[in-house]
RNA sequence: GCCUGGGUAGCUUAGAGGUAAAGCGCGUCCUUGGUAAGGACGAGAGCCCGGGUUCAAAUCCCGGCCUAGGCUCCA
């Protein structure tokens, strides 16, 4: 009898025959465990604990005590969902019902439902839970499950492809329900302690586009209710800080019907917000020896064939004819900065050249992807591209990298790191594309980040280290990105004269710190739930006369104020009233300022997290609010400990 | 691009075959207030656009546009 070694999370391992099961390992381990056994992830998959052993595997024994436990729980409240389904629903037939990072969801076909029917099944699961059905695995025979699934061709295609072969199949039953299925699940439904479903869209079989359309359900579940809750308080929040919301309560942006989909208009406070961003990075951009450039819009499509981004994207291009050229809005800003690097002949001592340019690009994305300033059709980045000696590019991604290490910090925002090596189809030789891999690992390395390399994920053009936000929430976006390029300067036959007097082919770098303003403006309106640092803030300061007698010192106030962004509520309105509106308003500061203030000539001063000083020197306000501007901090802090 | 919802005043929404309603905002007036909503009056609506059904359409039907959530894409 052969026997096949498991090898436990701690190191151990384990002899046993071949064939045992996942509950087998955990009861030879201990009974306690194998009682406890829900499931196990062998060679990091979650599987059924009745899954047998062939071969030598990593296994960890899945408990109710276990992360992967949740995920267990609601593969079986999928199943749950289902079975409410197919009670209400007789003609309901299920195709695929897996779990995902926050729930699951199951999709379906043979129904027509909307959000209002969600709650009537909702109700049914509800009653299945409560019935505590047990869930028993049922092996059965080939012919049984085909007969099964008679009058469902996608279930049939399910036994042909991920069960093809098995005999018998798994099935799992709880009362009256069933379904193909190879687990593992709970015991019994009760173990279901919170059970929601939360919305209902529509997929395509397998994913595919030209596959049939589906229904699909999205719910989720927790072991107890109060996690649900805690769940649901959640996206509740996140939904709360939406950036279309904030953007329009805040009239930071808008995007209207008959201007266009994907073509967001900026208002004077979202363009203030936009312009100290801009500000920002231009000014770390000349201190890192950048120099500053700017390109139309509109260029030829000749452009766009020399650098071979036509042949891939002209359907995402914006094209138009002009005396029978063909001109398109820019998709990229790159095409245009290399063809200013060409304008004149450069030396191996003129290199690194940096060229940066706030660009507005525009790329017809299609049209469902749309989504506030997440997806749009006209964004702008904040681009940059460096043309460099290949020896250079070690030194030059380091100096990217502290710039956009500097801006992350400035936001207190989290981060995850991408290196992306080089893909199967690429250009450049060998020899390149080792050193600049190994450049950047150096400068991953040396900069003490924490990465993910993506063997192969690499551009065809180069190799590239992406960062992705995190946000106050958890969710992650796309950032800052270094891209190499050796294509490029091949395309557009780039070079500069060696020391040894030979023309030499620089590699170009494109980087950007932002990514685009468009998505940035709103990881941050969603980051900071609106409540800008003082810096950004469209409005720092707001004036509040306790009545309108005040308003002529309010004036001069302001006027002593003027190099911040000030304005005065004139509004005849109570001072409760003005102060409600200005924490709508988020507001960092406001001065509440009345008769008292004025004799004294001294200010109230009250920020949006409620905390209030009075009797304050307008002096010390001032030199406050200079420091937190300054230093760009993202707390208002002139009333801390008050 | 595909599927399913939705589009009514500046904003948020109610209304559902008989010609449009509320709250906020806006204007005027009263009130001049002291740290999270004072009061009165008033102005403001091509009910997304185009067709159709009907004596009659914001409402029902068809097409389009925009939007939400997914799916599929993202140089």
């Amino acid at each position: 009898m052969s026997t096949v070694t498991v090898t436990l999370p701690d190191g151990s391992t384990l002899e046993l025959e071949d064939g045992a099961t996942v509950e087998d390992v955990a009861y030879e381990i201990g009974p306690g465990l194998g009682q406890d056994t829900v499931a196990g992830v062998v060679n990091g998959e979650l599987v059924d604990k009745h899954t047998p052993l062939h071969e030598d595997v990593t296994l960890e024994i899945v408990t109710d005590g276990s992360a992967e436990y949740v995920d267990v729980l609601r593969h079986s409240a999928a199943h749950v969902f289902a079975q409410a389904l197919q009670r209400l629903y007789p003609d309901a037939r299920l195709t695929l019902g897996p779990w995902t990072d926050d729930g699951f969801y199951y999709d379906v076909t043979g129904v027509d439902l909307d959000e209002d029917d969600l709650d009537a099944i909702e109700a049914e699961a509800e009653e299945c839970i409560e019935s505590d059905l047990s869930i028993e695995r049922v092996m059965l025979d080939r012919e049984e499950a085909v007969e099964r699934y008679e009058d469902n061709p996608y279930k049939q295609e399910i036994l042909e492809t991920e069960a093809a072969g098995e005999d018998p199949v798994s099935f799992y039953e709880q009362g009256e329900f069933y379904d193909l299925c190879q687990g593992p699940h709970v015991e019994s439904t009760g173990e279901i302690g919170g059970f929601a479903l939360l919305e209902i869209s529509a997929s395509y079989w397998r994913g595919d586009e030209d596959e049939d359309t589906l229904t699909r359900v999205y719910g989720t579940a927790f072991p107890s209710e109060d996690e649900l809750d805690e769940f649901l308080e959640r996206r509740r929040k996140a939904k709360e800080r939406d950036h279309r919301k904030i953007g329009q309560e805040m009239d930071l942006f808008s995007i209207d019907q008959t201007t266009g989909p994907g073509l967001p208009l900026y208002e004077p406070n979202g363009k203030t917000v936009l312009n100290e961003l801009s500000d920002y990075v231009a000014g770390l951009n000349r201190e890192a020896g950048y120099d500053e450039v700017e390109t139309p819009h509109v260029f030829r499509t000749e452009l766009w064939k020399k650098s071979g981004h036509y042949e891939n994207y002209v359907d995402d291009m914006f094209l138009l004819e002009v005396n029978d050229e063909e001109y398109g809005l820019k998709p990229m800003n790159c095409p245009g900065h290399a063809t200013i690097f060409e304008q004149k002949s450069w030396s191996y001592r003129d290199l690194p050249i940096r060229y940066f340019e706030d660009g507005k690009v525009y790329r017809k994305e299609q049209r469902g992807e749309l989504s506030g300033l997440s997806r749009t059709w006209a964004f702008t980045i904040d681009d940059g591209h460096l043309f460099v000696r290949p020896d250079q590019i070690e030194d030059e991604v380091l100096a990217i990298m502290d710039i956009i290490l500097d801006i992350l910090d400035t936001f207190s925002l989290d981060y995850t790191v991408q290196f992306a090596t080089r893909p199967e189809k690429s250009v450049g030789g060998d020899e390149i594309w080792e050193k600049a891999e190994s450049q950047l690992e150096a400068v991953l390395e040396s900069e003490d980040i924490d990465y993910v390399v993506e063997e192969g994920d690499g551009a065809f053009y180069g190799p590239k280290i992406d960062f992705a936000f995190k946000d106050a929430l958890g969710r992650h976006w796309d950032g800052p990105t270094v891209q190499l390029d050796f294509n490029m300067p091949e395309r557009f036959d780039l070079t500069y004269t060696g020391e040894d007097n030979e023309d030499h082919r620089p590699v170009m770098i494109h980087r950007a710190l932002y990514g685009s303003y468009e998505r940035f403006f709103m990881v941050l309106i969603e980051h900071f739930n609106g409540d800008f640092p003082p810096w950004l803030a469209p409005e720092q300061v707001r004036i509040l006369p306790v009545s309108d007698d005040n308003i002529p010192y309010c004036k001069q106030l302001r006027a002593e104020l003027s190099d911040f962004r000030v304005e005065i509520e004139d509004r005849s309105w109570t001072v409760g009233k003005k102060i409600q509106q200005a924490h709508d308003d988020k507001v960092p500061y406001m001065m509440v300022i009345g008769d008292d203030e004025e004799d004294e000539e001294m200010i109230s001063v009250r920020d949006r997290k409620e905390r209030e000083e009075k009797e304050v020197s307008l002096v010390d306000f001032r030199e406050h609010l200079e420091r937190e501007v300054e230093q760009k901090r993202t707390a208002v802090t002139f009333l801390v400990g008050q």
